[in-house]
DNA sequence: TAAATAACTGTAATCGATTACATAAATATA
DNA sequence: TATATTTATGTAATCGATTACAGTTATTTA
C-alpha cells in the first residue's frame, strides 16, 4: 500500500545520509559498527527492501539470464533448465526461459526480447531450422553479453559450449546393436547441420565401418524429433526391399514413433528389430517395452553451463578462450534392444 | 563495445535536449513533425536502444511477469505457459518461469525471488504440499502485485482464477465408465486440499450416486501425480478382496503407473479394467494402448490467464471483483476405456 | 500594433541506489 | 603541543528516461 521504504526514508529517520545507509547495508568496512547495527535494525523495522531496478540501472546488471531451448516439455531440457536454475538462483540471478519450437523466427524474436530485457547473459540450445547465419549470436557478442551453448551448439569464436560426446554416444549405440547381432542398422537422424546430430551420425557410421559391416546411406533418414515423424520415416524403412534389423534414433520421440509403426505391422521388438533412442526421456523407462536410450546427464549439463556463464561474467571484458566442456554419455540398455535375452 | 547510445547522445548530436528526444521517440504530439523525424532517423543511425532498466526505474514497472508451476516437463503446464507467453510477449512483457516441484519451500522461494525481480504480476498454479496458510499470497497482494491462479487454485479474496470445470470433468469421466458397464470404479485422487482435485473427486462421486451405484470410499486413494505412485496405489486396489473394474485417475502419469501394474499382473485393459486419465498428455495418445483422458485446453487457459492479468494491471488500484473463469473440459475417449468395442 | 494564443522546446526534478571525492572528528605520532 | 594519520560520514554526481513547469518563438485575434 504505502510507498515502499527507500534508503532515504531510513536516512531521514536516523538523521544521517542515504550514502551512509547504503554503505551500512552493503557492509562497507568504513562504517562504524554502531551505525551499521542501527541501520540494519531500522531497515528491518521499516520493511526495507532494496529496489533492484535502481540497482540494476546503476550497475548496468539486470541479474536476469536468458535461457533459450527448442521446447520445455521434454524431460531433457526441463532438467537442463533445472540444473541452470540451481546454480544461478544461488547467485541471485533470475532465469527467463524462452522456447523456439525449432523456428528460426522465434529464435530471433527471443534473442531480441532478451536483449530488450537487458539480460546479463544467454544460455541456449540452438534451433533446428536455421540458416547458416550467425548474426543473432554476433549481436549478443557485440554487446558483450556472454553466450553459452549447451547440447545443440555451433562452433563460433568466442562462444563456450557444453555438450556430451555425441560421436561416442552414436558409436556406442551402434556398437551395442552390432553386439546384439544386428547387421543392417538404420539411423533416424535429425538436421545434420546441427553438430550434435552430425556427430551422432558419424559415430554410428564409424562403428559400422570398424566392425566390417556394410554402410548403407539409404538407411539414414533425417526426421524431426517428433513421434509422427518417427513413424513416417520408419514406414519408409520397413517398406524397403531389405528392411533394417535395428534402428538407432537420435531422438526418443522419433524412436517412439518407430516402435508404433513397427508394432502396428506385427513385427517384433527386439526379436526382429532392435531399437535404441536418445535422451533417456522418462517414458523410455515406463513403456511396456522399455526402450534403450542414451543418457546425457542433463542436470549436470545445466549446472556446468551456468558455471561457465558465471566464470565469463566474472572475467568481464578479458577475452578468455571459449571453453568447450564435453560430458560423457551413458547408454542405458533396456529390453527394446536386448535380442540376446528375448 | 563502445558504450550504448542514450537519448543524451542523440540530443548532443542534434543540439537539442534529451527531453525533446524522449518526447519525439515516444510520439508526444507536442513535438514538431520535422524534429520527430530527425530524431527517429538519428536514433536509427546511432543504433539507439531504449534502456529498459532506466524506464523501469522511472515507471516502477519491470515488464516482467512471473509464472509459477509445479513442473515444466508436463505437456499441460508447458502449453499453459505457451498460451501465457503468446499473449504477454505481444504486450512487451517477459515471462520468468519458476518450478515448485510441489514443494512449499520452493514455492515460497520462488515468490521471494519474483518479488525481488520486481515482477508486475504473478500467474501461478499452487503447489501440492502445502499448509493452509496464505501468507505468501498475501504478501503479493499487499504489494499490489496482481496474482492470478490457473488450474490449481485457492479461493482467496482478491485473486482471480482460471480453471476448467473439474466437477464436471470428474462427473463425465465416471459417467463414461458407468456407461461402459463398470460397477466398481476406483479413483486415484491427489491432495484433496487442492480444489481441483477435490472437485474431480466430488464429480466422480456424484455420478456414482446419481446412477444408483454403491459408493465405496476405500476405492479412493490419494497419490502424487507420478508414475511410481500410480503403480503403488494400484497395487493396493488390485489386492483388495473386491478389486475395481475401472480406475479414474486425476493424473495421466498416475494412470500410466496403474496401467503398468495392471498389465504386469496379466489383467486385461479395457476388458477387465477400464482406465481414464486426466490432462490429455501426449503419451496418452501415443501409447500402444491409447488412454482415455480429459483435455483441459491448456493453451486457452494460458491465454485467458494472461488476459486476466492484463486487465488487472490496466485497472490499476481500482479494486475489481476477482474474476473466476471456468473452461469446459473435454473427455477424449480412447481404447483404455472402450470395453464395448474390445 | 498590442495582446492573446498556439506550438515547440528547454530546465530541472525525479525514480533509488551507488560511489569518488571532500571533510570533519578522533586518535596516533613526533 | 603541533602535525600526521585514521576513522566515519557527508556532498554531490551518476546510471538513462520521463515529465511538470517554464520559457521562447511564431501565429492569430482584437
Amino acid at each position: 500500500m504505502s510507498k515502499k521504504t527507500t534508503i532515504y526514508d531510513i536516512a531521514k529517520k536516523l538523521n544521517i545520509t542515504a550514502a551512509t545507509v547504503s554503505r551500512a547495508l552493503n557492509g562497507n568496512p568504513k562504517i562504524s559498527e554502531s551505525t551499521r547495527q542501527l541501520v540494519n535494525e531500522t531497515a528491518k523495522e521499516m520493511n526495507y527492501e532494496q529496489n533492484k531496478l535502481a540497482q540494476a540501472l546503476k550497475s548496468g546488471k539486470s541479474y536476469n539470464v536468458g535461457v533459450i531451448v527448442p521446447r520445455i516439455d521434454s524431460n531433457f531440457f526441463a532438467l537442463v533448465i533445472r540444473g541452470i536454475e540451481e546454480v544461478l538462483y544461488a547467485k541471485g540471478y533470475h532465469v527467463i526461459i524462452c522456447q523456439t519450437h525449432d523456428q528460426k523466427k522465434l529464435e530471433i524474436q527471443n534473442i531480441n526480447s532478451l536483449l530488450n530485457a537487458q539480460v546479463d547473459g544467454v544460455l541456449m540450445s540452438i534451433s533446428n531450422s536455421g540458416s547458416e547465419e550467425n548474426e543473432n549470436f554476433d549481436r549478443l557478442l557485440k554487446k558483450n553479453v556472454p553466450l553459452i551453448f549447451f547440447d545443440r551448439k555451433k562452433d563460433i569464436d568466442g562462444i563456450s559450449a557444453v555438450t556430451i560426446d555425441d560421436f561416442k554416444a552414436g558409436y556406442e549405440a551402434a556398437q551395442h546393436l552390432i553386439n546384439q547381432g544386428c547387421k543392417r542398422i538404420a539411423h533416424l537422424s535429425n538436421n545434420r547441420k546441427i553438430q550434435i546430430f552430425n556427430n551422432r551420425y558419424l559415430g554410428y557410421k564409424q562403428a559400422i565401418l570398424d566392425n566390417g559391416l556394410e554402410f548403407d546411406e539409404s538407411l539414414v533418414i533425417e526426421t524431426a524429433s517428433k513421434v509422427e515423424e518417427g513413424s513416417k520415416a520408419t514406414k519408409i524403412l520397413l517398406d524397403m526391399e531389405m528392411p533394417p534389423d535395428a534402428i538407432f534414433s537420435s531422438s526418443d520421440f522419433a524412436a517412439l514413433g518407430a516402435i508404433q509403426e513397427i508394432k502396428s505391422r506385427g513385427i517384433r521388438i527386439p526379436q526382429d528389430i532392435c531399437i535404441v533412442g536418445f535422451a533417456n526421456e522418462p517414458f523410455t523407462r515406463f513403456m511396456e517395452l522399455p526402450v534403450t536410450s542414451v543418457d546425457q546427464s542433463p542436470l549436470e549439463m545445466g549446472r556446468i553451463s551456468a558455471q561457465v556463464f558465471l566464470d565469463e561474467v566474472d572475467k568481464g571484458k578479458k577475452k578468455i578462450p571459449n571453453k568447450q566442456v564435453v560430458l560423457n554419455p551413458e547408454l542405458i540398455i533396456r529390453k527394446s534392444s536386448l535380442k540376446s535375452e528375448a
